[in-house]
DNA sequence: GAGGAGATCGTCT
DNA sequence: GACGATCTCCTCT
């Protein structure tokens, strides 16, 4: 299964939002294999965007989002979390796209172990849903981190993050506004698979 | 089931 | 020195 090309990411932030719903985040952590199918993204729109970290202008912290397509933006928020997203658009645009929510598919003992959720023997669809149904949820069920994942190439076959088509038929997609921002939250611009019981919490 | 507060720290002013 | 693209736990109903 080849991962999604880097022309897949050079569109606006919410072609690619809307394009990824459906498709696999596969992660290889110390020789296991983990799965998500996105059910749930938010487009930002670069130094456009009052709600973007590029709105300020690239910094340090921000700087793959203005760096090529198809890359791992990972950042730390409220001081435990961590995010990621995929950067999109050419290189210094800003634009990115943040994964908010996953179905896991693959290596869900391993998720809710790492998730603090137990995971030895039979795993429960309450569990289940709690694994990945948020930005800070999904990456704690990856060991997505900044200092390990910040920077990673999504479109390389042997990157250990990275994004695939497994051939899944396209999901319905639902457009709704932002969820947990204060600036420009009522853009639509959160794009949800309709009726999965997957999705993040609001 | 809903609502609110606390946790906790990197990043920018 | 303030705040944030969040989560969990506790309380009240």
């Amino acid at each position: 299964m080849q991962p999604l090309p880097s022309s897949f990411y050079l569109r606006p932030p919410d072609a690619v939002a809307s394009g990824l719903l459906g498709k696999l985040v596969v992660r290889e952590h110390h020789g296991e294999l983990l799965a998500g199918r996105l059910v749930e993204t938010e487009a930002y729109f670069g130094t456009n965007d009052p709600a973007a970290h590029a709105f300020a202008g690239e910094t340090a912290r921000n700087s793959v989002l203005f760096g090529p397509p198809g890359r791992a933006y990972v950042y730390f928020i409220y001081g435990m979390h961590f995010c990621l997203n995929a950067s999109c658009e050419r290189a210094g645009d800003g634009a990115g796209v943040l994964f908010r929510a996953l179905e896991p598919v693959a290596g869900m003992g391993t998720m809710a172990r790492l998730r603090g959720l137990g995971g030895a023997g039979e795993i429960s669809q309450k569990t289940l849903r709690l694994l990945c149904s948020g930005p800070g949820r999904l990456c704690q069920a990856l060991a997505v981190t900044r200092d390990g994942c910040n920077g990673l190439d999504l479109t390389s076959p042997r990157s250990p993050l990275r994004i695939v088509d497994d051939g899944a038929p396209a999901p319905e997609i639902e457009v709704t506004p932002r969820i947990g921002i204060s600036k420009a939250a009522e853009l639509p611009a959160r794009y949800i698979v309709r009726g999965s019981p997957f999705l993040s919490g609001r």
